[in-house]
Parts: structure tokens; sequence; C-alpha cells
DNA sequence: TCGATAATTCCAAGATACGAGAAATAAAGA
DNA sequence: TCTTTATTTCTCGTATCTTGGAATTATCGA
């Protein structure tokens, strides 16, 4: 990932609203969540709502589709993970220990496949 | 971690200056980086600096110690871990496979244990 | 103490972000 | 087609961020 984009998912991110909204959407999972769903849970103005969306997914940080009427909104889990990884890049670099709580995470988490747990 | 504090560290990484500071502090490991040198190898004023610095430290990402003239900053990497940690909280939520790739990244950069890559 | 180096603080202006009201667009059903 | 629901776009006043110049504080060596 390049700085620009690195930027871009901050910056996105840098507010309680868009940050509310996008953890809603990581733990909604594939499923996604409508966005008048979303501002009914959140309690926010439509239109504050529908900025704030717009401001997520030029970051690439989620996604939307079509159903009917209502517009479903999904985490862009790649993105996210690029983002981190962008973060926490070379970290570790002679200090494996340093980063250590961020591998328990990840096992605690069960993103690990079976065996490594 | 707190919303208000997740969102006070991603508004600090949120600017391409300091992203580049805290990448360059997280990458130094626990020796750190002196104000200085960091300045002369981003070329950045002096004072734009300092600023920075600042905001990255109360967003609690980095802390300094003195040495004679120089002042030494170091990446926290507990903060940095629990804002991550914050923002996949449960995101693998009944679907392991989603972030399976943060887990990937946490064994290549050999942040696990032994016996666990 | 004086001069040089290292870093921070103060301040002002220009740029950008934010939230909210009002209007517009899209889709579904009577 | 008309109405209702769902969402987005437009617009604007206000607040916040960012940057650079100038001055200030801290430390070391002569």
């Amino acid at each position: 990932m390049e700085m620009k984009n690195a930027v871009s998912g901050l910056s996105a991110l840098a507010n309680a609203g868009r940050l509310s909204i996008f953890r809603m959407l990581v733990q909604a999972g594939r499923e996604g969540v409508a966005a008048g769903e979303i501002a009914r849970r959140l309690d926010v103005l439509p239109n504050t709502l529908s900025a704030n969306l717009n401001i997520l997914a030029n970051a690439g940080l989620i996604e939307n589709r079509r159903e009917g009427r209502s517009v479903i909104y999904t985490a862009r889990y790649e993105q996210m993970t690029e983002l981190l990884e962008f973060l926490m890049q070379d970290c570790c670099a002679g200090n494996p220990e340093v980063c250590a709580p961020l591998a328990d995470l990840a096992i605690r988490s069960r993103c690990l496949p079976e065996g490594n747990a």
C-alpha cells in the first residue's frame, strides 16, 4: 500500500461517526448492513451518514450493493488488512517480542488456521 | 480502548508527515530516533516536526526521553496494538476466514512464538 | 559566561473538514 | 401515475488543522 492510500484510509477512520460505521460493518461480515439500518442504530442524520459512507468508500474501506430500495454496505477486509500491514511493516525487525501481542490477538480471534493456535 | 482514544490515535496517524514519523519509530525499535535526526531524514522544519511529535505523543503513540541536547522518540507498541485490536475487534465473529490474512501477516513477520508458525 | 546546537512554543493565515437544512433522485407499491 | 420509503446531493456557516516565521528554552563545550 502507498502512503497516499494509507493516509486516506486513516483519515476516513479518524472520526467517531465513521469509525463506528466501519466497526459495525467489520462485525457484520459479508452480509453487510443497509444505510438506513446504520442510521437507525447510530442515530445519525441520513445526509451526514451518506457523506461519511462516501468518504469510507473513497478510501476503499467499504463497498455497497443495491437491494431494492436499500443500499447495503459491507467492509472491504482486504483493504483493512493492507492498512494494518502498512502500519506494522517491519515492526519486528530484530525484535519479534515487540509485536507478539498482535499475534496473540490473531490467535485469540481464532484467525489462525488449525494447528497454529 | 475507548472510542475517544482510537479516534485520537487515528487522527494522529492521518497525516503523511506524522505517519512517516510513526513508521520510522516503529521500525527503529526501542532504541528510538532523535528529533533532529527525524527532521533530517524526512526533511521537515523543526517546528513542524515538534508540533507533529506532540500530536503523536498526546495520542499515546510515541514517547520520549532526553539524552544530552537531544530528545529521543520511541514508538509505544502497546498503544499501537490496542488500536489495531480496537479496529479488528469481533471481525471474525462467525467467519474466521475473513481475517485470516492478518494472521498470515503475523506469521510472516515472525511475531509468533516458536511452534505457531 | 558566551556561543553554538537542539528542540519547543507562540502566533497568524490559509486550507480543509464537519454537520445540518433543504432539495433531488431511485425504487416499490397502490 | 401518485405516494411513500430510502438514500444521495447541494450548499453554507463554523470549527479545526496545517504550516512557517520568529522568538524562547535547554544543554554542552570553550
